[in-house]
DNA sequence: GTCTATAATTTGATAGAC
DNA sequence: GTCTATCAAATTATAGAC
């Protein structure tokens, strides 16, 4: 029965990355967590020595569970529309489960200031969705003929499209418009 | 001759836009745009009694300057693709000029965490500038026979893929990638 | 593993001299 | 319009008791 209560170190990382969807990695602090969860902020600094740490952990995270929820990608849908769709769905829930964009949209938009380390991860977020796209979408009836650099190029406009669509869809505060894109 | 050097004021806006674009709105100080123009703080204070006040007005000059630029819609081409590929353009430059993602795709990004000020004029930009991709759209050869919400569908996609796009061009280090979307 | 206490710095903002 | 000086609060982070 106790397995279902998080420890200190998830608790931390599932606050963290809500506040930072957010408010961004600038907009929330230590005593922030800690007062979240109900501790205090030296607590937080034993699971996490730095602020930089902590974000880069919960960017990483947050790939892992969403490159997870995508799953195999020789085992998507053989339609291409469907294989778009697989990922416009995985972004529309992290919308509607928390009113909340993308994470690494967010440290994106903040990238210039990150810390490397935080920087890195959000990086890699889009290299490793793009890349499951891309193989994906070459094992659907249109990838199959076509060069890899079309493919690739339909990766990135999905990827750009819900990413956009996300940051739209909060602050006009309507996420009906995410469903028109 | 006297003439094009700039009032301290427009010194202040240009590096917070600058630096907002850079690091966010949670990612700059007052003591940061005084050093950087070689004033002290107090004197930042004296043009914009708040840190709100300022970034609002930040974000209501970019908005302006965008859309003047984009000039009357009803000038527009009457290609519907032209129409897109002006808008691309700006967003574009913007890039490029000074490698910098949109300003109000930043202040989306943080929406949740912004002052009420700030996040207002945020959310005019992407109406100012929906509102002027209908117009324009709806005067093309394609437009015309599409009904008003076909219409709107195409100019938020675009907004979306370009805001979109900006963020993963700057995180990937790669302003190639905008180009191909 | 969590706490108290605190250091060192930065922040947004104000008062008042010049 | 800009300055010096300062405030109160918040920030990241650490030392050491329990």
């Amino acid at each position: 029965m106790a397995e279902n209560v998080a420890g200190t170190e998830d608790r931390i990382l599932d606050l963290a990355e809500l506040l930072i969807r957010k408010n961004g990695y600038n907009g929330f602090s230590f005593r922030d967590i800690a007062a979240g969860i109900g501790v205090k902020s030296a607590s937080v600094h034993y699971h996490f020595p730095t602020k930089a740490a902590l974000g880069a952990r919960v960017a990483k995270r947050y790939t892992d569970r969403f490159l997870d929820t995508l799953g195999d990608p020789d085992k998507a849908p053989e339609d291409a529309n469907a294989v778009i769709d697989k990922v416009r769905a995985l972004f529309r829930s992290a919308m509607l489960e928390d009113g909340r964009v993308c994470l690494c949209g967010v440290l994106a938009a903040e990238s210039a200031g990150l810390p490397d380390e935080v920087a890195a991860e959000a990086k890699a977020f889009f290299t490793r969705l793009t890349n499951w796209l891309c193989a994906a979408l070459s094992r659907t009836t249109w990838g199959k003929d076509q060069p890899a650099e079309a493919v690739r190029t339909q990766a990135l406009r999905a990827v750009a499209l819900f990413e956009g669509g996300l940051l739209i869809a909060r602050i006009q505060n309507d996420t009906d418009l995410f469903d028109l894109l």
